[in-house]
DNA sequence: AAAAAAG
């Protein structure tokens, strides 16, 4: 395959500054060229890695979601160019391999070693199917049951280990113990794994362990993010994790932007980078580059689903931009998300080097740890009816509330900004500042219930999210399957209420086969509801039905009742809330 | 529709 072609694809059509990345490109060709000459040469990994392009069928069957007929499909059935990992393809612990070499090689003998190999496999299975960990891939590495393995084989610093055990965390969940090792042997990947089941510290504690210790090359590690409250999230998680190992972590705010802090100037004392995509390309568009990420060893894109979102202003043209940037010869790339389109599954197929892909269950499901029902709330009145009657029959703060617009946020904040209760709003419209702010206010607990839109709906943690309200109906299974997620978290109950109308029909039925599927009962009616055409769907999720505005206050009211009566309100303490709804 | 760079 030619390898520009495939350059293309990675920007599916986007238009390259061909005049400032030219150079890059140049090398990326030369660096996928060494590639393909290593693929020819072995003709396991040629099939695995070249094969032909999946057919169509294929193609659609790896998201359980496209066609949500009920179908309990294993998610293995669609990878068919890639080799399932039963049988020879494990590798051994470097303890065993010794054991084994130290073996005379009489046919007894070998009898007996190819027992050891035979229970180890065992072992080794057993563990993947009792965590739900599936594999696909070729030498995939053992997975490791406990943090202190990691230290003992794969030299995990004892300080950061110490940093594990300050925060609580005790033993790895199922994507940490196979994600770890992977990226511990430098293999490129692509990870599905459910919401709140701990994706962050998978690429994390690889990283810090695969940077060793600080340098002054510049940045060799990158983080991408689909929003900023992400970014700073995984700032903050990459510097709890490294304190006291003397690790330069970044992430590109305001100031770092106006300063160009990472210019050609600059001392190079940088190790790891977070950051959303827009911002790093800033910075590389700048004349002279702002910013050098030619050292960069690990690029990881966290929410890939999300960054591959296609269109003219989509984050994919912005993506292919920054894999161009790291042009280091060395670059390995690792895909984290929740939620996977086929999409990104062939993409990865084709462009990554001996792609492992590991998935937690199965594919696109959200998590049984969250309670979910669905809400017939009639008309959209009946919306602010049904939100009124939750609040006033008491319910545990905190509580996300997700609207489908910047404007229904809005609205939905003017109506319940006078009930009495500590309500906030964000998105993408209110300043840094301000979204900063909602942020910390609602981690510290001091707003209950907190009107977002996708803004918050991936990878944010929030610890203790008690209810998720769906006040506007998801445009997509996939959107619905974050939103909740913001609850029920790292093994926590959590519930999510779901509003519908009317007007939702045509995505009721996807969104009740995601709850039938957590183990949650719907009505069967829903499940019958015909299936609607993909291309309605696809149409569905740009463009939302549209809804009456959110407003009870008669007009004549709303003039006289200004900011005035709010800021006169004699504020509510949790504790009075508490006694309030109950 | 939202998000992502400033303003």
């Amino acid at each position: 395959m030619d390898a520009f072609e495939l350059f293309r694809k990675l920007g599916a059509g986007a238009k390259f500054d061909l005049k400032r990345f030219g150079q890059d490109a140049v090398r990326f060709k030369v660096q996928l060229k060494h590639v393909a000459d290593d693929v020819s040469s072995d003709p396991l990994s040629a099939i695995d890695y070249f094969g032909p392009a999946p057919a169509n069928g294929a193609q659609s069957k790896t998201t359980g979601l496209e066609d949500e007929g009920g179908e309990e499909s294993e998610e293995g059935s669609g990878d068919g160019k890639l080799k399932d990992t039963g049988g020879n393809c494990i590798s051994w612990t470097s303890s065993l391999e010794g054991k084994i070499q130290n073996l005379p090689s009489e046919g007894k003998e070998k009898n007996s070693l190819k027992r050891l190999k035979h229970l180890h496999q065992e072992k080794v299975n057993r563990i993947r199917s009792q965590h739900r960990i599936n594999v696909h891939g070729c030498d995939v590495p053992d997975p490791v049951c406990t943090f202190e393995e990691l230290q003992s084989e794969y030299h995990l610093n004892p300080r950061v280990l110490q940093n594990l055990r300050d925060a609580g965390l005790n033993s790895p969940t199922p994507i940490q113990m196979q994600a770890i090792p992977l990226m511990m042997h430098s293999r490129e990947l692509l990870a599905c794994a459910p919401t709140g089941s701990g994706k962050t510290l998978a690429f994390c504690l690889p990283l810090l362990t695969h940077l060793q210790q600080p340098a002054n090359r510049g940045f060799r590690a990158v983080v991408i993010s689909p929003t900023r409250e992400l970014a700073s999230q995984t700032y903050r998680e990459l510097l709890r994790l490294s304190e006291g190992v003397g690790f330069r972590v970044h992430i590109i705010d305001k100031a770092s932007l106006a300063a160009k802090k990472y210019g050609p100037q600059s001392n190079k004392k940088y190790d790891i980078l977070v950051s959303t995509p827009n911002r790093l390309i800033f910075l590389l568009k700048q004349d002279p580059p702002a910013l050098n990420l030619s050292s960069v060893e690990w690029l990881v894109v966290d929410e890939s689903d999300k960054l591959f979102e296609d269109g003219k202003t989509g984050f994919r043209e912005q993506l292919a931009t920054v894999f161009l940037a790291c042009s280091g010869s060395k670059v390995r790339r690792a895909f984290f998300s929740a939620t996977c389109t086929p999409d990104v599954e062939q993409w990865c197929r084709l462009n990554l080097d001996n792609l492992v892909s590991v998935n937690i269950g199965h594919r696109n499901t959200a998590v049984d740890t969250v309670e979910q029902e669905l809400l017939f709330v009639g008309t959209e009145n009946g919306k602010l009816v049904a939100m009124r009657d939750i609040i006033k029959k008491g319910f545990l703060p905190p509580m996300l509330v997700f609207v489908q617009s910047i404007e229904r946020a809005r609205e939905l904040f003017h109506e319940l900004v006078y009930e009495g209760i500590n309500v906030d709003v964000i998105h993408a419209d209110r300043t840094q500042q301000q979204r900063d702010n909602v942020v910390n206010s609602f981690r510290a607990g001091k707003i209950w219930v907190l009107i977002c839109t996708a803004l918050l709906a991936r990878g944010i943690d929030f610890k203790g999210v008690n209810l998720v309200l769906n006040y506007d109906f998801p445009t997509s299974a996939v959107e619905y399957i974050h939103r909740i997620g913001r609850t029920g978290r790292a093994g926590h109950q959590g519930k999510a209420i779901t509003f519908f109308t009317e007007n939702d029909k045509p995505l009721l039925r996807s969104i009740a086969n995601v709850i039938k599927q957590a183990g949650c009962p719907v009505p069967d009616y829903m499940i019958g509801i015909k299936k609607i055409h993909s291309k309605v769907k696809r149409r569905l999720e740009k463009k939302p039905p549209k809804r009456s505005t959110i407003c009870t206050t008669p007009r004549f009211l709303m003039k006289k009742k200004g900011k005035a009566q709010g800021r006169n309100k004699k504020s509510v303490s949790h504790c009075d809330f508490l006694r309030i709804c109950t």
